[in-house]
DNA sequence: CAATCTATCTTTAGACT
DNA sequence: AAGTCTAAAGATAGATT
């Protein structure tokens, strides 16, 4: 006997699902299926795919062919130019705003090279240290003192962002959305051949 | 009668599409078919996603609700525990190994952290100091200085990376890109609406 | 090439276990 | 709560414009 036994997929209104349990199941289910398209892109293009998903809760999942830590580094340290015909300018401003966490860390760089000059001085004044401070083991710090001064320095980094554009802005008078002043080329480890040029 | 216009969709191998035309045609479709399932995603859930796709030729295209930036600074700032059930043993393993610009960020947070108290010992010694070099605005680094910047950092990355290699198990093997960011506001995070096309 | 077409393949909503 | 089932919804391969 022919008789349904279940009516199939039901079409669904592209909304927030009110159900807290429905909404879990498709979650979960839909999560999965934007995995497996990206391990399906990866395999049939060649490309490398990450996907990074945050629940509402804040639980992270993530999913990364290779791996999602080489995926983020590609965007954080490479910074290649975007090339997506449909997302090109939004892109474009994302993928330099993403710099975000790669500038604090260069500011942070740039800091200790402040505190260790001044170090330099003061420690003339007192020359009773043995070992530079980055040399000491990292070890103990309270969790208040990182997060308090994780808050200077983002103080820290507008300001010098703004600096930075100041200065920047001038010597290379483009009109582009970004400027790129430093690339050094020559370690750039994504020279690719031009067979593979095309996207 | 009704004649076939079309073979409709074919089956096709899960592996990599030879035909170099046919490849590129479905990278392109099928990553616009993973940013829907991601939109989707995140309007019948809640949830933050955010997609990375690197062709081969190393070209990143890009992703994200709310933004593709937030996303992946969660990953990196935040490193939340794995709760992927379908994945969950190699998230654990991944998330092991720490992001490494993550790594290197809070090793510089520590070591400044260190600096700061070794120059508070200092000062005490040597009360001639009103302000630690944090609490400076960061106006008063000359142009000078700014523009030394890329250098000094060049220098002192190697340095913090050849001692990360006695830490950490693996060195960076990228020089720093210092690309600079204008400061486009950007008040719209959602990706596929927001801009009028170049071309 | 981007866009459309359409037959067919693939995903998944809902129900059950 | 993870797995199964089913049929409708949705994605897309291949062709065309």
């Amino acid at each position: 006997m022919e008789k349904k036994q279940t009516k199939g997929r039901q079409k669904i209104e592209m909304k927030r699902i009110p159900n807290e349990e429905d909404r879990l199941i498709t979650f979960s289910k839909r999560r999965s299926g934007i995995y497996k398209k990206a391990s399906e892109l990866s395999t049939l293009c060649g490309a490398e795919v990450g996907v990074l998903v945050f629940s509402p809760a804040g639980k992270a999942f993530s999913f990364g062919q290779p791996s999602i830590e080489k995926i983020t580094n590609k965007v954080l340290y490479e910074n290649p130019p975007p090339n997506d015909n449909t997302l090109n300018l939004v892109e474009a401003h994302r993928r330099f705003r993403l710099n975000e966490l790669h500038q604090k860390y260069s500011e942070l760089l740039s800091k200790m090279e402040v505190a260790k000059e001044q170090e330099k001085i003061l420690r003339k004044k007192v020359p009773n240290r043995s070992k530079g401070w980055w040399e000491e083991p990292i070890s103990e710090l309270s969790m208040h003192e990182l997060e308090q001064m994780a808050i200077k320095i983002q103080m820290l980094h507008k300001h010098v962002q703004h600096r930075a554009n100041e200065l920047w802005t001038r010597a290379s008078s483009s009109s582009l959305p970004f400027s790129v002043v430093n690339q050094t080329p020559s370690t750039n480890p994504f020279s690719m051949t031009e067979v593979e040029q095309k996207y």
